[in-house]
DNA sequence: CCTGAAACGGACTGAAGAGTCCGCTTACTG
DNA sequence: CAGTAAGCGGACTCTTCAGTCCGTTTCAGG
């Protein structure tokens, strides 16, 4: 019963890769129709599967937010926790970067999905790369975030790199 | 030919400050009807004086720039050019803040209002602050807009205005 | 194979919103 | 105060898109 059938599971494979991609590119206000297109399978395939669009975008969100707990995972699992810190947060960056349209998303949904869990590694590394003398104490994870993230949105495009390293810099003890 | 009849003006007037509310709210995505009811006319009225919503869209837009362009002026105007900057960017942050649908609209419409003239006052009003001695000289005008939105746009909730202070902290000289 | 359940996809519906049209109303002019 | 052009507003069309339905196809187990 809960067992898909092979064609099933390679469309709703399909379905959320498409999902990611337009979504990514066009936020919130992307249609089923393009999504199913891309697909490559009718629209109401998609719906038997995911009865809302929010339903699919919610899926689509807990994937990405799965992407950014196994970096979490992998900067907790260093034994460099500064080195671990910085490569983490430019992961981060580059995946969001990539994928612009996730955020509104995100927004759209009111952050619902593994957020909470999210924020705890993430202030889990913070600490560690304080601990280790490799960031300023003088900081609060929630800081790094919002700091980050102001960069990122503002910055002009293409020049997102410059300005991460900016506030990197500026993060050292 | 060109005088527009005195209900025809009054009713202007009340679609364009109708609109500013509601793309204030809404962002972009607002209807055209919606706008219409609050301005109390009919949506036919609306379309005759904006042939398109964009059109309309580019008028509150327009507006919005006059009123940081005339704020620009009385900086330029003040003789304390170094509280004059401060204050500048306080009334300008308090002004998107209370309207953060336009911000997107701006972004929809390519940015084509008045923004290249607005750009050129407030680098002046960035340059005599750095000859007053009032702002640190190692940032460039492009720079101070991009740290305040960043700093706006990610702060929490109610936050901005300490987001705001400590961002205005870091500019002094 | 053969059969039934699962899955498919596209035709269909209903809502919402942009933009058009036209018969009615109202402000100006003489 | 009468004539008229400007202005009004809502009914209408056209499109887009979310979500439903059902006849047809395909998978999987015997």
């Amino acid at each position: 019963m809960t067992e898909l059938r092979a064609d099933a599971r390679r469309n709703l494979e399909r379905v959320l890769d498409a999902a990611t991609d337009v979504f990514a590119a066009s936020g919130p206000d992307a249609s089923i129709d393009e999504i199913a297109r891309l697909a490559g399978v009718g629209h109401g395939t998609v719906f038997r599967r995911f009865p809302t669009k929010d339903d699919l975008m919610f899926a689509v969100i807990e994937r990405h937010v799965a992407q950014m707990q196994e970096m979490a995972g992998e900067a907790l699992a260093s034994d460099d926790p500064g080195e671990a810190f910085f490569d983490f947060v430019r992961k981060v960056a580059e995946l969001n970067m990539r994928t612009p349209g996730l955020h509104k998303c995100v927004v759209h949904c009111g952050e619902k999905p593994g957020a909470a869990e999210l924020q705890g590694l993430a202030d889990e590394i913070v600490s560690r790369a304080q601990s280790a003398g490799a960031v300023r104490r003088d900081v609060r994870p929630a800081d790094v975030q919002l700091l980050v993230r102001g960069a990122l949105i503002s910055s002009p495009e293409g020049q997102w790199r410059r300005y991460l390293a900016v506030i990197l810099d500026g993060l050292r003890a």
